[in-house]
DNA sequence: CGTATAGTGTACTATGTAGTACACAGTACA
DNA sequence: TGTACTGTGTACTACATAGTACACTATACG
């Protein structure tokens, strides 16, 4: 599933039981043009930068990680982390690759 | 340390004893402009694309993901990995903010 | 002395990113 | 029946990214 199908259909989902999820009022609330955000759902342009990306997903309420990823971005505030120690998150990073959720899940415990 | 600075640190560490290692030669054995090679060393100029920075440290023989991180970057391969399990890894990486290298070192053994 | 090599200044460029602005056609409904 | 709202097509734009191309001066050295 593509950044725009899914952003179409979340929003959507929204609209079946509150009008006020038009794209053009959601377009409103997060401050771009109408045009703009049926482009993105459509996947007519490319998802949008970070700021607004995080936007979105707080209007629709979904998860601001899943729609960057979704978008081809890792949240900045992920990436301040790593570059900090670049080689030990990169050898930890690398190592997690093939391991499944649970055996990662459990790491943080 | 910047980016272009950390360069020509290292770049002049190996010149010192071989002199295939001017400005000059790394720039056309990396394959780009020696101007532009200038300008990165000096930050007149913004790091250069992740794969030029991937040919510099191999070339100089230093960490690809160290000088990712200084150019202000995160490799594309460690990227892809998180976002394949975006929720997951956010989760992981913002709670290991905070521990200490070794502490992190232990969880993959 | 000249020629090879060194680093750098200046000007320019192609492509990507992240949108805006405005007009238009369709639908709803009071 | 008009007016209010819906989504969308088209054209354009500002800024960033990632460099190239060429000329210039300084230095070394055989």
């Amino acid at each position: 599933m593509t950044f725009g199908s899914f952003i179409r259909n979340a929003r959507e989902r929204r609209l079946a039981d509150d009008s006020r999820f038009s794209l053009r009022q959601v377009a409103h609330r997060i401050d771009v043009e109408p045009a703009y955000l049926s482009k993105v759902e459509r996947d007519e342009v490319a998802p949008p930068s970070e700021a607004t990306v995080v936007r979105l997903a707080r209007e629709l309420d979904e998860d601001a990680d899943l729609l960057l990823a979704m978008a081809g971005k890792i949240s900045s505030d992920l990436a301040k982390i790593i570059r900090k120690r670049p080689r030990l998150f990169a050898q930890l990073i690398r190592e997690l690759k093939t391991m499944p959720d649970h055996a990662i899940l459990r790491l943080v415990r």
